[in-house]
DNA sequence: TATTGTTATACTCTATAACTATA
DNA sequence: TATAGTTATAGAGTATAACAATA
């Protein structure tokens, strides 16, 4: 039973409209145009057993070939701990390598295998297809002014 | 001991430079937008200790009174399973309430308290000032131009 | 003593199947 | 049988403390 029955028990109203107070908000529609860009990516993605967040880390290892895996955790805003089991999955599938530093031997320089910039190349394509797809309502001049906007607001 | 130490044991790059293929998708974008709006936003509510998504909740069920769960769930585009924790909260706390509908016992109408619509009105404007701090770098004609293409976006 | 990577842990969010009580 | 709400559970994502090896 549920667990709460009390007050007047009556009410029933078949509405469900939309919002008022949310839609003036840019962190509200930052939110929806997100989560509906990224399942469309998650979707295409999925084709490759990967997720956006691998598919951000082998750009990134790309762009910073021998970066550090704490350098790695800077890029993608994420925590250390949480580039661990994300790093053994791209060494698993032998897309990515990890190789001990020299100079500091508690570190370790992450690169990209022959087969991890092969298939990158691949996601790059899979990507931009993606993100032109999801954004098919506006024209290139719309996606290229808010492409500018959205940097202004990320990187303060 | 790592998992991994085979190849030649060398390198060693200081680098963790900017992304490039990144940099040119919108999703990318979105993600790194919205994330940092949102932390601003998570900051000013947790003072009340609510969330985003409660926040949206009383403001949903503000617009839509007597509106029933599965309603909410659909504007909230969580499952419904994801209700019930949300909104015991919500009436433990008692800023919402669960009431019997009479021509369908199964389902019930979901009001704001009168301590809900008070503290909803806090609220927007404690959410107006984050979303006007957390894009405190665009003008007030480029955050309506925003709004507009975000919106072009996640109403496809 | 400080730092790199790691382990362990926990808490949130999300997604699915299955149960209850009504219809 | 179908539906509204619920329960249970499992999987991601996220965050923190603490440990080992190295500096």
């Amino acid at each position: 039973m549920p667990r709460s029955a009390r007050i007047t028990d009556d009410a029933c109203v078949p509405a469900a409209s939309e919002e008022g107070v949310l839609e003036d908000l840019i962190g509200y529609a930052l939110r929806r145009a997100q989560l509906k860009v990224f399942q469309n990516l998650i979707a295409r993605l999925s084709a490759h057993d990967l997720r956006p967040a691998q598919f951000s880390a082998l750009a990134i290892i790309e762009q910073n070939p021998g970066l550090m895996q704490a350098d790695l955790a800077r890029a993608l805003a994420i925590d250390p701990p949480q580039v661990v089991p994300m790093l053994n999955k791209l060494e698993e599938r032998a897309l990515a390598v990890r190789v001990r530093c020299k100079p500091d031997k508690r570190s370790y320089g992450i690169f990209l295998s022959k087969g991890g910039e092969t298939l990158l190349s691949e996601l790059k394509q899979i990507a931009a297809d993606s993100d032109h797809e999801a954004t098919s309502s506006l024209s290139d001049g719309e996606r290229t002014e808010l492409l500018r906007l959205l940097k202004r607001i990320y990187r303060d």
